[in-house]
DNA sequence: TCATGATTATAATTTTAATTTATAAAGGTA
DNA sequence: TACCTTTATAAATTAAAATTATAATCATGA
């Protein structure tokens, strides 16, 4: 069966004349009359009775050219819904990123869908995981550029690349010389984690083997708000930290960012978006500008194990607060 | 855009890996990335992601191929639908018959079904018009082989032949010596019809150009059921009558059986069914059937004035008395 | 009833398209 | 660096669809 031949018998029905529904199908009569025949007898019954005059399709004929209707009205929609979608790289699109993201990826990010799609505006809002769910699920965001699997029924996930993390240590620090990092016996306590970020620090506590944070220092009561300031906690001897890569770009001295040994840890980044989002061209854009973005080192496929922060014990009680 | 591309992009979906895409469809793995590259610029966009391991869909990628998944499964399905209808040519079938039609058409159609469909066990009903829809809307019948357009909603028609009417003379009548009949000034109040039969006298009134029936006689109230009544009152001299032309294919004496002019006036005979009615395979055997039962006169295309019995003003009137 | 016109089917050939085999290119891996 | 895996490309082959020409069928009208 092909669609060439449900062309020509729906284009029969409606001229009910060979020579006719040839000329419709821009070939030649007998070309048509021999697809007619070769799908007949494909199927194994008569789709026209070449008795009656006009031409008349059979009982079953009748149903079977609706359906070939059906089809190629399908077919036509799949033309459709690309042009369609190459229309909509105009207008406005709303995104919010994950905080632990945002800083290091979007300048890059703007800088090329500047050029790739001139048309759109866009409009960014930094924001934590269970902010950016529950605007993608209102409708206030169009797209959420964060870390999955949400493990949300209501919203679609299009995953865009892995990102590892990497330990920063400072340098009293017994692995500061190595030049990978694994979780040592006394690193627990020493885990610096973010405020108000329960999902990352989930992840966090997943790489360490953990299942709630450490005892909180009675000294002091950090609110770290950001992966730089977590960075300057670990510049200054306070602790360590576990930090995505592409945040690790900018610095000048890399010596004590510690890749983890394979399987690294990675998180898995995505474009979420609620199920009547249509402009997904434009997210295929997008895609297409991160990845001009990101650096070899993470492009590269790699051995990784992939972090999940929705099924961590502690996001369970977590999210729950938020 | 062909049926095999789509099934290309489904495999490499369930793959994400053209060798065993290639594989499973039974192709070579550069046959199926030509394909690929084929329909990509005819819809203008890349379907698959070739960059990341393993090979992803791109978000618009993703639709279409769910699309290509839905239109595989249709064209599956006229397939199916095809094997399901030949399975179907067994079990029981009521089939109502027009009472001016079976005894003339049902003796040689019961013949001609026991050899093409010996499985079959027909249970057949002799019924007027109204009797008949209504069988068919509540599901008492399966099928009625009846006059129509009926212009009744619920139920589908599917055409079978045309049946020319012919008027039977007696001997006094004026034409009784030409080879053809033609209304006649003195006519109108000598046409016979049928009791109980509005639809057939609608069209009868229709043939003669009349809106109700002639002025019924004092002396005799008739009540003529059949169309051999109707034959053994002209023989009887007590007027004459317009009959369809299968009930004269028994009768010895042609002579004053006179076919109509061209345009003939026929009535077109169809199966009647309800929409939810699924042994249409069935209904094409049927349809079989009676063609090689006709006689020749009747398949031949003939030039004919095709007579609707639902839109004849007396008509209307009367089926609301039904 | 025989020629005619209209319509569909068939045959032979040509054209087009799909597929194959062989091989190159790209990118990761030991 | 050499090797392996995977996808792309080239050239040749095969298969399929389409075309032209013509035959068969059948109703029509002189």
């Amino acid at each position: 069966m092909t669609i060439q031949q449900l062309k020509y018998i729906v284009a029969l029905d409606e001229e009910r004349h060979f020579a006719k529904a040839a000329e419709v199908c821009m070939v030649s009569q007998p070309g048509l009359t021999i697809q007619l025949k070769n799908l007949e007898e494909e199927i194994g019954i008569k789709i026209f009775d070449r008795a009656k005059v006009p031409l008349t399709p059979t009982v079953l004929g009748k149903e079977i050219i609706n359906r070939a209707r059906k089809i190629l009205r399908e077919t036509n929609e799949i033309r459709d819904f690309v042009v369609n979608e190459k229309n909509a790289l105009e207008g406005e699109l709303k995104i919010g990123v994950i905080s632990t993201l945002s800083p290091y990826l979007i300048p890059l990010f703007i800088k090329v869908m500047k050029e790739i799609t001139p048309k759109v505006h866009f409009i960014i809002k930094e924001a934590n995981t269970g902010q950016l769910m529950h605007d993608v699920e209102t409708g206030a965001l169009d797209v959420a550029i964060m870390a999955t699997p949400t493990g949300n029924k209501n919203l679609i996930e299009h995953p865009v690349f892995q990102e590892p993390f990497v330990a920063y240590l400072n340098k009293e620090h017994p692995m500061a010389k190595e030049n990978f990092y694994e979780i040592q016996p006394g690193d627990k306590p020493m885990l610096l984690l973010l405020q108000n970020e329960y999902c990352y620090n989930a992840q966090l506590l997943d790489i360490c083997g953990l299942k709630a944070p450490g005892p909180i220092k009675d000294q002091f009561s950090y609110d770290i708000s950001s992966i730089e300031t977590l960075k300057n906690l670990v510049r200054a001897e306070l602790g360590f930290a576990i930090i995505p890569q592409l945040s690790t770009l900018n610095e000048k001295e890399k010596e004590l960012f510690k890749p983890f040994k394979d399987p690294k840890p990675v998180r898995e980044i995505s474009f979420v978006v609620s199920d009547t989002f249509s402009k997904k061209l434009l997210l295929e854009k997008m895609n297409e500008a991160i990845w001009s973005c990101l650096p070899e080192a993470i492009k590269t496929n790699v051995s990784y194990r992939k972090i999940r922060w929705n099924d961590s014990p502690y996001f369970v009680d977590a999210i729950s607060k938020v």
